[in-house]
DNA sequence: AGGCGTTGAGTTACCGGTAACGTAGGATTA
DNA sequence: TAATCCTACGTTACCGGTAACTCAACGCCT
């Protein structure tokens, strides 16, 4: 019975067990376990031997506590899961993350400062290795927060040229300019606009900003802008259109605010014998799979979403283990004309 | 400059700071701040004023080693982030552990038991207050490490009658049998199936044994199977539909791990001018957004994704608060019949 | 033989909180 | 008035590791 209760227990073996057991000193388990050396092999052996026999399970968190340490958590946060860009991001930073011993600590902020604020906080508190947060903005208290914790931080999405430590992203306000004077280059006057936007500082809202700028510039009108309040997804895209055109049907393009919603649209106009681009043009943003599958090309703006994830983790990562590291990273961002304008 | 530094240099605040700048003692201020009582208002005022000017930040670090307690970290291993159903999932979980005041630790095991092995044990080793994992299958040491952690934990997707501790899900097995069954009293014979399990244990494996047994009860012909290697997205929907259908013209109905392969399948369905469903027959699984912006209804099996989650961090919080939790939770499916067979 | 460096340990103190216990002084009660 | 209780604190010890230091034994050199 004995070997039973060793292992079933409620796992109270530490080191200094381990050490009584191996008839060693904690110091000199501690030793072993860490191989920093000083040991002789039939001690390693000893030790290691009553470490598999107790089944011990170090206790990190006395780890971080004795030398004052971060632990291993990288805190990540993004506004929403139902995004499905901000998936493919997460996806590139926890995969770099692991490959380096460290943990994504998830952050869902539902596009709303004060959580992500209380999330920060939160998180600080758990001494992180470092922090990616989705966003530029940030309340002036978790700014705050964010520079006295001292922590490797890098801002994600949306370019900043001024990051609180750094950032990795690319320009949206241009990704938007770009698609509208390539529509305006099209041909087309009157101009549409479907997102979901929650708040005034989102990466979205600049897109948005952009496209307008270049439709004044080029002397076009944007006549009609919707800005619903649900997730970005294909079902918005679908009645989003039917909202828009209902109220004004002399539009002649829409810019969506992503992919998924721009395909959306195209099952509307398909449902409803709207020719595109026959009647209506149609441009997303992000290269979603979705579009792969399309019969004709998407007219979108292609991001390397998986990218970004990554080399926000790679300069965090760089930054964590004291090296040098890049302040601000442009991904960059590439027009894709397609067929359906 | 002396307010300069408090806020900007390595935030070495600690809670002996505050108690000496109050005019306490470290207990004291301990008190105010977990709000124990036996303190006077005028002490406490004093102490969160230095709280406050100090900027303190509580080392919960500390906290958890002093009274060998749990962090408010819950460990959830999906296996994936790029299939769309997981993240559903994941959503439901995080929301209900927010508010709670827990915290998600990511974990993609990338379908692979060794890498959720390997990051179960990490886990662990951070005191977290409660693990999430999706799947029954783990490795041997992987069972043993929960079961001597003795940590609250539930097993999602793929029900399971004995539980190591918990599990939330539904029948993969006889909503994949449901299916076929329906197939067969529609009248099909010869059917096919593409999917993209990586191992033999993992619930759409059971979905497309339920659905092989089904049709061997009816007496059909299971006569094509395809599992590839890749994520069950839209793309590989098309390519395998178009892979498949070479091998074998005489398929008349296909089931597809889900609906994002599924609505693949139809694009590629759409560019060939192959009908649906008088050509061929289109099942998928899983409800999935894209489904709702289809000419027609989609035949598929509905699944509560999100609900799994929720129930799942539900009983969990339960677990952890001492609570009783139900061990087995069935969230059920529901077959949408649809139009596309 | 004496001095010295190396190897393989053990000892002590400490990280930042909190549980458990101790205690002074005022209020309440017998 | 003395015994008792309560309030509002302070003191001590400890959680499980590790940094920094100490130290004995042994081999090697001059």
């Amino acid at each position: 019975m004995t070997e039973f209760k060793i292992s079933s227990k409620n796992n109270k073996i530490n080191l200094s067990e381990v050490a009584k057991a191996a008839g060693v000193s904690k110091m000199t388990a501690s030793r072993v376990l860490r191989e920093e050396g000083g040991y002789s092999e039939k001690t390693r052996v000893k030790v290691m031997a009553e470490v598999e026999r107790l089944g011990y399970l170090p206790n990190r968190i006395a780890t971080v506590f004795a030398g004052d340490k971060s632990t291993t958590f990288v805190g990540v946060s993004i506004p929403d899961l139902g995004n499905e860009v901000f998936t493919h991001v997460l996806e590139g930073i926890d995969r770099k993350l692991v490959s380096f011993n460290h943990q994504t600590v998830l952050g869902m902020t539902q596009h709303a400062l004060a959580e992500e604020e209380t999330w920060i906080e939160t998180v600080l508190s758990w001494k992180p290795a470092g922090l990616i947060l989705t966003g530029r903005a940030h309340t002036p208290k978790a700014v705050q927060l964010l520079q006295s914790a001292n922590v490797p931080l890098v801002e994600i999405w949306d370019l900043n040229s001024s990051p609180i430590d750094m950032c990795v992203g690319l320009n949206h306000f241009d990704s938007g300019y770009d698609m509208g004077r390539f529509l305006l280059s099209k041909g087309y006057t009157r101009f549409g606009y479907v997102g979901t936007s929650h708040d005034a500082a989102n990466a979205a809202t600049s897109r948005l900003n952009g496209y307008a700028k270049a439709i004044e510039d080029g002397g076009g009108r944007l006549s009609k802008q919707l800005c619903l309040n649900d997730i970005p997804g294909f079902y918005p895209g679908f009645y989003g259109t039917e909202q828009l055109l209902s109220s004004d049907p002399n539009v002649e393009v829409i810019f969506f605010q992503n992919d998924n919603m721009a395909v959306g649209a195209v099952h509307f106009c398909q449902a409803q014998h709207i020719s595109i681009p026959g009647d209506i043009g149609i441009a997303g943003w992000g290269e979603l799979p979705i579009a792969s599958v399309l019969p004709y090309r998407l007219t979108t703006v292609q991001v390397n979403h998986l990218r970004i994830g990554q080399l926000a983790a790679e300069n965090l990562l760089l930054k964590i283990s004291g090296d040098q590291a890049t302040p601000v990273s442009d991904v960059g961002f590439r027009l894709v004309t397609g067929e359906t304008v």
